[in-house]
DNA sequence: ACGCTCGAGCTACACATC
DNA sequence: GATGTGTAGCTCGAGCGT
């Protein structure tokens, strides 16, 4: 968690600790699926996957999960049940009901069942992704100027000769 | 004859029995592990046995009875009206529509002479889908076919026509099942216009499984049937157009004639739709089918761009994979794109088959030699550096197991550009890989490889225009690999000292080679004070050779390279003046290899002095230079100066504000990346306390039509607003809309990091979120004006995206750490309450949401 | 091979338009 | 009023991971 407000002219000691590090980390993982912008932006389903834990953890685990669990053995078979009608799609075709040809050859006048010309032409660049720069928490956590130094732990980038000789 | 009566009443008990036994076939066919050709072997022989007057043989002239060919077709058909209102994907209507291939296929070979003799009845093409299972076992059928020929052995009564006496008239001949294709093409071509979009999809799928089943087409019916197809596929429904895209790139693609429609061939629209079709399953149809060629290669390449990740994944994985017989044929540029997408790309199985392509087909037509490889790839060509060390990485990590190689005196005695390269690589894999057993062979000492780098700096200096590049390029890859080396050997370290100040001597060393020295030196150095002395003292050494005296400098060819699009003006007329501009790029040269001194350096200036010479004699007169380039470069090391002082930071800001304000481009995106720096260091308020001007500073270059400058302060607004540095709504606003504004949309990187920031900032902490819910209303009415009057070319999201992505970013669910109840409702809440006043107060104006 | 999950596509419904 | 158009929610299946 962050530290609200932290002394001004220590700024950084914000962004170093841990968290910090985890929190963008988390980030570039989350965003990397969203990267290309709005363009390519979806309305993601409702997070509903981290609401259900929710009543489970959130709960008691006496009543709760006694109350809930006459419905876990019904579902079981259910289940089997399901999937048993969900594949019944065979096609009797011995004794089967006739199919009308005029259900099948039906037309329909007004709708139009073609695209126009227009819109069949799409510009090309919407079907294709942006240029990738792959931005990322590296970006934010380097200086300008001197790309290769993090701001977060802004350690020796020239490793002093004489103390590696004191530390033998 | 008695032959020909037992014929005749099989056939009246055929005809008898059809409704039932047609049916039944048909019922085996449609289950899942139905071997599709038993049936078809059996519905041919009831076609015979209706459709003729005598027991069916080879090459004999048809005796066609029509009344039991009709009474065949009827029933048939019958049976596939059952299916053609069958949903998508339901599996027992694909098998049958896969039966009806499989008896088309077999039905036509059989009354064909030609292909009966070999009889290798291929089974029916596949649907062109990922998801097809190999619908036979190749074997079962073959079985299957040998069973047929000995059942059709003509029985020994009948006049066995010769087998050869029969060339094929020009028109061909009509058999049994040339009719019969004819009845059935017809017969589903009628549904191509089904008010039903099921029917048109069936009706689609039966011809994209059986166009390459249907032997020679009639003029007529092909022509007929591939208008129905380029009507097909415009089809309003996506699942239509995906089989009618399959049944197109499986006509013939020599067929060149233009559809009168729109002027284009089978190819061009095939192409087409690769292109803009919007369902990226008929793009995909259209990558697995299309036939690969200089034409179509362009088009192949580039989906490897589409938005849809399975698409990306099968141009590597398919298109590009077997099909290309030699990768050599796609042009230079284009194949380090393809690769550098394929090997970037954010989603892991995409690089996993831009990965396999490379290290399976692609090394195996090099003979599986890495060598070869690379010099096919052409990896010298500096453009694509980055793409092929990223290449040459993937492919030795893959191979680091089974890869042993030893480097010694002889090898690098003789290095080319594509073996120091491998060598680079390999031991760059082996250190990230703690490979150390294998590094000990490999590894040169110090001292050998100052040597080394010594001999090809020769050879280059003393090159012949043409191996030029090669020799330099042998240099660069020996720096890298010096990198990787233990500098605790004194002599080792003094030799490579020399060696690199050689070099840094040299006039015309490229830029980057510069940076290398710089790198270099610091591994030489003892400690940061030593390092920079070392460095000082190059400088007063180049700066010697210019200066003092300039008789024997010509600017042409002693000049400082830079990149291509760095070009020192010389005002008109200036040209005679050579000694000034060699004078100018010798000072440059200086600044730059201080800049990368600076760019190492980490203590404070009080505790490594020899800067602070440098600075006063050589950095600040190049800050007020009147050339350009120096007075960037000048600038550029002034900023690091200030990363190293707090107070000498602090005082120079107004300075990099000034030049921001009035310097040009190039000037001002330097010292705007210099004040973000500074304020990343030393915090917002130790800035703007002194300058309150930084701020509007900001807003300016925010605003600036410079996209580089636009994107630097993007980025720098980003570091600081979500380091919590800067808490400002009306900056955050200024992003929010500069974000979705028509003329940001072709700022990639302002486009990509705003992306990343918004959510990051309002996820990451609540009082960001909320920060956003306040500013988010008023942002969207200024952008939905913004929408409703918007020119004609100019493109902008549409604004019901534009709060639905407030709205996600707004969302307290997705905090990261959620904050106590109370403020969860708070957020969203005064927003709602906001939109209800703004709709109350002008109720003309609404916004989608 | 199995089971899970996410996303595409389908249906139904509301609204607009001729 | 009927028919086309757009959207919301739901379902099912492809594709991924184990």
């Amino acid at each position: 968690q962050l530290e609200p407000d932290e002394p001004q002219d220590n700024p950084f000691s914000i962004m170093s600790s841990q968290q910090e590090t985890d929190l963008l980390s988390y980030f570039d993982t989350t965003l990397s699926k969203t990267w290309a912008g709005p363009e390519h932006w979806k309305l993601r389903r409702a997070r509903r996957d981290i609401e259900k834990p929710e009543p489970s953890s959130t709960q008691d685990n006496t009543s709760v999960a006694e109350t809930e669990s006459p419905g876990g053995p019904g579902d079981a078979p259910e289940h089997t049940n399901k999937k048993k009608l969900q594949v019944d799609t065979a096609i009797d075709f011995l004794n089967g009901e006739e199919v009308r040809e005029e259900d099948i050859f039906g037309k329909n006048k007004r709708t139009n069942i073609t695209l126009t010309q227009q819109q069949m032409t799409r510009d090309p660049a919407t079907l294709l992704l942006p240029d990738d720069q792959h931005f990322s928490s590296k970006q934010l956590l380097r200086y300008f100027l001197k790309p290769k130094i993090t701001l977060l732990r802004p350690k020796k980038f020239l490793r002093s000769r004489q103390s590696d000789l004191d530390d033998l | 004859m008695v032959n020909r009566q037992s014929f005749q009443s099989k056939k009246q008990q055929t005809l008898a029995s059809l409704s039932t036994s047609i049916p039944n076939l048909f019922n085996d066919a449609q289950q899942k592990n139905a071997v599709l050709t038993k049936q078809a072997v059996a519905l041919r022989k009831i076609q015979e046995t209706c459709c003729l007057n005598h027991p069916f043989v080879i090459g004999q002239p048809l005796d066609l009875d029509e009344q039991g060919e009709a009474a065949f077709n009827q029933e048939f058909l019958r049976n596939v009206n059952k299916i053609l209102l069958r949903r998508r994907r339901e599996a027992h209507a694909d098998n049958i529509v896969r039966f009806i291939a499989t008896f088309l296929n077999y039905t036509q070979k059989q009354d064909d002479p030609a292909s009966d003799r070999n009889k290798k009845n291929q089974a029916p093409p596949d649907d062109g889908h990922t998801d097809d299972q190999p619908s036979q076992d190749p074997s079962s059928t073959n079985e299957d076919q040998d069973d047929i020929n000995h059942e059709r052995q003509p029985s020994p009564a009948e006049p066995i026509p010769s087998q050869d006496d029969d060339p094929m008239d020009e028109d061909m001949p009509e058999t049994m099942s040339s009719r019969f294709v004819r009845v059935l093409m017809t017969y589903i071509l009628k549904g191509h216009t089904a008010k039903s979009q099921t029917v048109r999809l069936r009706c689609c799928q039966i011809i994209a499984l059986s166009v390459s089943c249907l032997g020679e087409l009639d003029e007529d019916l092909y022509q007929q049937l591939k208008m129905v197809l380029f009507e097909r596929v415009r089809d309003k429904e996506p699942s239509v157009r995906i089989q009618a895209a399959n049944a197109l790139s499986k006509l013939e693609i020599s067929d060149e004639e233009p559809d009168p429609f729109d002027q284009m061939n089978i190819s061009q629209k095939l192409i087409h739709l690769l292109r803009t079709d919007s369902s990226a399953e008929v793009r995909r149809v259209v990558i697995l089918n299309l036939e690969l060629n200089p034409t179509t290669l362009p088009h192949l390449i580039e989906r490897a761009r589409d938005t849809d990740a399975l698409n990306r994944r099968l141009v590597f994985s398919h298109a590009l994979h077997e099909h290309l017989d030699d990768f050599r044929t796609i042009p230079v540029p284009d194949l380090y794109r393809l690769i550098k997408w394929g090997l970037n790309d954010r989603d892991p199985s995409v690089r996993e088959a831009a990965t396999r392509m490379i290290t399976g087909p692609w090394i195996n037509q090099a003979g599986n030699n890495l060598l070869e490889f690379l010099e096919r790839m052409d990896v010298m060509d500096m453009v694509n550096m980055e793409t092929s060390e990223k290449m040459l990485t993937t492919l030795l990590e893959k191979r680091k197991d089974s890869l042993s190689l030893k480097f010694e005196d002889e090898f690098w005695q003789n290095l080319t550009p594509e073996s120091v390269f491998l060598a680079r690589f390999y031991i760059k894999v082996l250190i990230e890989n703690e490979m150390d057993d294998k590094l000990e062979v490999v590894l040169p000492e110090l001292t050998r490889l100052a040597f080394y780098i010594q001999h090809y700096n020769q050879l280059w200096q003393q090159a012949s225009h043409d191996s030029e590049a090669h020799y330099e390029f042998i240099v660069g890859q020996l720096f890298e690999i010096g990198k990787n080396l233990d500098y605790a050997d004194e002599v080792g370290r003094r030799k490579m000292y020399e060696t690199l100040k050689t070099l840094a001597l040299i006039p015309d060393i490229p830029e980057e080679y510069l940076e290398h020295i710089a790198d270099l030196l610091s591994l030489v150095a003892m400690d940061e004070p030593d390092y920079t002395r070392m460095i000082v003292d190059i400088i007063g050494d180049i700066q010697d050779a210019v200066e003092p005296d300039d008789t024997d400098f010509d600017g042409r060819n002693k000049r400082l390279r830079f990149d291509d699009d760095v070009v020192i003006k010389v005002e008109e007329g200036d040209e005679p003046d050579a000694a000034a501009l060699s004078i100018m790029y010798g000072r440059l040269k200086c600044l730059t290899l201080c800049k990368f001194m600076l760019q190492r350096c980490e203590l404070s200036l009080n505790n490594n002095t020899s800067i602070y010479g440098i600075l006063n004699d050589m950095v600040i007169p190049a800050v007020q230079n009147s050339e350009a380039l120096l007075r960037e470069e000048g600038l550029h090391c002034l900023g690091l100066a200030c990363h190293l002082d707090k107070s000498v930071g602090i005082h120079n800001v107004p300075m990099f504000i000034k030049c921001v304000q009035s310097g040009h481009d190039e000037l001002k995106n330097k010292a705007l990346m210099t004040l973000f720096d500074l304020i990343s260091k030393y915090g917002y308020h130790a800035i703007a306390e002194k300058s309150p001007d930084v701020r509007s500073v900001f807003e300016y270059c925010l605003d600036h039509d410079n996209e580089k400058l636009q994107a630097t302060t993007t980025e720098g607004l980003a570091k600081v607003m979500l380091s919590r540095q800067l808490k400002d709504d009306e900056m955050l606003k200024l992003l929010t809309v500069l974000y979705f504004f028509p003329t940001t949309m072709e700022n990639g990187s302002v486009q990509q990091c705003l992306t990343y920031f918004f959510p990051a900032y309002c996820h990451s902490n609540a009082e960001n979120q909320q920060s956003m819910a306040r500013i988010a209303v008023s942002a969207i009415q200024e952008l939905v004006d913004t929408y409703l009057d918007l020119q004609e070319d100019e493109k902008m999201i549409d604004p019901k995206r534009i709060s639905e992505m407030m709205a996600d970013w707004t969302d307290p669910r997705q905090l990261v750490v959620p904050e106590q109840q109370e403020t969860n409702k708070g957020v969203q809440g005064p927003m709602a309450l906001e939109v209800v006043q703004v709709l109350v107060t002008c109720n003309k104006n609404d916004d989608g949401k």
